[in-house]
DNA sequence: CACGAAATTACACTACGTGCAAGTTTGCAC
DNA sequence: GTGCAAACTTGCACGTAGTGTAATTTCGTG
């Protein structure tokens, strides 16, 4: 997979992930909208000219964590059989995600965001964004099938609800958890992806579909919950 | 309804009409990026800076139209019935708003955003939101139901998809329709809406779940075309 | 080594968004 | 009406964002 990369596609990576890495140091250490592009590019060794140059403003910078996050789940969704549901392979391919070298950038982007609603936009691109990539990839599995063109209000509705329920599981997971990373944690996300991708194929028909949710995956490991973490943002039941 | 408003708030809610109207007028000719907020507030008739005391940007000055559109939305939602199904109460509420004075602002914004992805961020921003009153909304009304304690999951992902179902039916009907608003087309709408509702409440089982959709509908009054408008931007069907 | 392509950089420029200290309008009491 | 206080508007200044441009450096290749 790793094709031969020449000196100057390596530099650029390099470079790449210097800024992001810089902009990254200075949300945690600086807190949002408390730095300049200058100091991210001092910081990476860089101009300020040549910032621009790879991304268009910090927030597109730090939003690269997401896009990683969102480009790997679609690529797990295409790897899935095109004869397996819809809705299955959504669930399959969010279900390979939760580990937690994948999930700790993004789990500590949520924490250093969430506070100040300053960074949001970049994520409400990047999960859009995704959107309409799971829609094109939808549509050419249908594509593949036999019958009927392709039910254009169909693939919209159902990715943007499957993106939706993902979100909601990730709120309220780290609503509970924080940025905690642990197994258990990490078991309740999961449970969580499961319980939202149920909801959304069972038309949302009852608020408790089943007993064995992600309440009682959290309670097998209750010890978890981060004390020191920042306060919890999202009302849980209220 | 109308309380007494007095001179001050008079005022107030002109000039915020004001620059509405300015910064709509300055998109219609200008395209978007192509003018400042300099532009705008001398159409206003106001200063720079008192522009800045009413909006962050430009884009939220747009998003005023799309902010309103869905704010009305939730103000239906909040008059059904507590006891209706809550997929139900969604749709009826979307349903309200199918009509030319409600759509006709959100139309042409739609139309004059989606060629430059310029303005869309605050579009989402205003979508998700709306997704957060919903979520409010859902919230207050299931506990005010005897049992169990609300699940934030379910509201939060029967929430996104609610909205993320809204926005492919409009996606869609924008496709197909353009800025047309005749009758037929809001016909189109409505089915559309209804259609993405059923898809949602049924789980997304099937892309055909009857005959009879919006493409009959659409087929019903197939002389709305707009040959005039802006090529069509959302493929359909491929 | 030398040459061309690509990347980095410095510089200049417009526009954004905000703090601040005026000036102006509105509401209210006398 | 007069006076006063609060709310609103305005001009100014300042730092920062983002972009065009041309000069400079780095890299791949003959």
């Amino acid at each position: 997979m790793t094709e031969t990369l020449s000196r100057r596609e390596l530099n650029k990576a390099a470079t790449r992930q210097a800024i992001t890495d810089a902009a990254f140091a200075l949300l945690r250490s600086n807190g949002p909208g408390n730095f300049t592009v200058e100091d991210v590019a001092e910081m990476a060794g860089i101009s300020r000219r040549t910032f621009f140059n790879y991304f268009s403003s910090i927030e597109a910078a730090l939003a690269a964590v997401t896009n990683g996050f969102l480009d790997s789940a679609l690529q797990q969704f295409r790897q899935r059989p095109a004869d397996e549901p819809i809705l299955e392979s959504a669930r399959a391919a969010l279900m390979q995600l939760a580990d937690p070298m994948t999930v700790a950038p993004l789990a500590e982007l949520f924490t250093l965001t969430q506070e100040n609603a300053l960074l949001s936009r970049s994520e409400l691109e990047a999960w859009d964004h995704c959107t309409g990539q799971i829609i094109n990839a939808a549509r050419e599995r249908f594509a593949g099938t036999p019958g009927a063109a392709v039910d254009e209000l169909y693939l919209r509705a159902l990715a943007g609800s499957v993106i939706s329920c993902g979100r909601a599981a990730m709120d309220v997971w780290f609503a509970r958890c924080g940025a905690d990373l642990s197994p258990a944690s990490l078991a309740v996300l999961r449970q969580l992806l499961i319980d939202a991708m149920g909801h959304l194929g069972s038309g949302f028909g009852s608020p408790h579909p089943a007993t064995g949710t992600a309440a009682a995956a959290a309670a097998q490991a209750p010890s978890t919950a981060p004390p020191t973490a920042a306060p919890t943002l999202l009302k849980e039941r209220l």
